[in-house]
RNA sequence: GGGCAAAUUCCAGAGUGGCCAAAUGGGGCAGACUGUAAAUCUGCUGUCUUUCGACUUCGGUGGUUCGAAUCCAUCUUUGCCCA
């Protein structure tokens, strides 16, 4: 049976290196699941694969876009499933790693079918929110969709515009789309955590943004500052960096926010993982016991 | 040496007699998550208790008052000003 081998972790962990032993040690390419190193031209923001590492191990996945395409975690699954469906005749056993759990998920779980908001419908709704506030869009909401409205986080102004966005679209309420249902995968499964102590975690970040900034990430964030409203550049490191460049914060400071979101990214990520009962949890040093644990689980059944 | 101002819950900072465990923001913690998700949003944040509620807090001490973070005295510390 294929196996898909995913291995996840709150960022700075060490799922890179981790990635680099699994990969070498089941002869696989390296599919990643990372929403920001998918855009080229952010590398040092998003620490991604060096030009080096990349020749090492075959990657997919990584600056395929531009910063400004659109993107999204459906389309993520449909062309992850493609892609495992064209490489597994040769590499029975692939790796998916990285920090972006919606897009993992929807890989492992699927998503619903839901279409593709256009553009002009996208607009109207902005335009309703900016122009007559949250409040009237659950209203209207509750109208159209009042099964969704029932459970959506109808605080969450992007939540609400988004079914409204679908119900102008489609003519059909939101909710109607939404199954909720897991999808089967015809491959299996095994799920890798990497964890550390917070505080051993929390060091690696810190260190991590200090070396970001050497290595020149506010050339980056200069680079792309022209494209600072796409939501690719809506990035931990490159926002903050954005203020610098509007002289609204002195460097030192975006430095210590950096750091500082990058935490509270961490956090959510470990929050979100620590509700999958699938994974089983490794420390990033552990590379033997990983790959040991891998053959065990590829040799059952 | 003299004068003035200030000291509030992790931080900043409101509050000037009861509606104050104390606004608001930050930080911290926890959580949600089906379409640009490194996004977006929510809750909690003195202690004990499931709730009701009880208890301890607003630099220290001592007063005034039915009642004080708020008024008075004094002490300590800090800042500013005059020497």
């Amino acid at each position: 049976m294929n196996t898909l081998v995913v291995l996840i972790g709150p960022t700075a962990v060490g799922k890179t290196q981790t990635s680099f032993a699994i990969a070498s040690h089941l002869q696989c390419p390296i599919i990643s699941a990372d929403s920001r190193q998918m855009y080229k031209g952010l590398e040092i923001g998003t620490a991604a694969p060096t030009v080096e590492e990349l020749s090492q191990h075959k990657h997919y996945f990584v600056g395929h876009l531009v910063p400004g395409d659109y993107y999204s975690a459906a389309r993520y699954e449909q062309d992850v499933l493609a892609l495992l469906e064209r490489e597994f005749p040769q590499h029975p056993t692939m790796l998916l790693t990285g920090g972006s759990m919606m897009y993992i998920d929807a890989v492992c779980k699927g998503i619903d079918d839901i279409p593709t908001v256009d553009e002009h419908t996208r607009a109207t709704i902005k335009e309703k929110y900016e122009r007559e506030g949250l409040d009237q869009l659950c209203n209207e909401l509750r109208l159209l969709d009042p099964d969704y409205y029932r459970e959506a986080d109808i605080k969450n102004p992007k939540r609400v515009m988004h079914a409204l966005e679908i119900c102008y679209m489609t003519g059909k309420p939101y909710s109607s789309f939404r199954s909720g249902k897991e999808r089967k995968r015809p491959f299996r499964i095994i799920k890798i955590g990497l964890v550390r102590e917070r505080e051993e975690l929390y060091e690696r970040i810190n260190r991590r943004v200090d070396i970001m900034i050497e290595q020149g990430l506010m050339d980056e964030a200069k680079r792309f500052y022209h494209l600072r409203h796409h939501n690719s550049l809506n990035t931990v490191g490159y926002k903050e960096l954005f203020n610098v460049i509007d002289g609204e914060w002195e460097l030192p400071f975006a430095i210590e926010k950096i750091k500082q979101n990058t935490r509270i990214y961490s956090r959510k990520q470990t929050t979100w993982y620590r509700r999958d009962t699938d994974i089983a949890w490794f420390h990033p040093d552990e590379t033997e016991k990983i790959l040991s644990y891998i053959d065990q689980q590829l040799q059952s059944k």
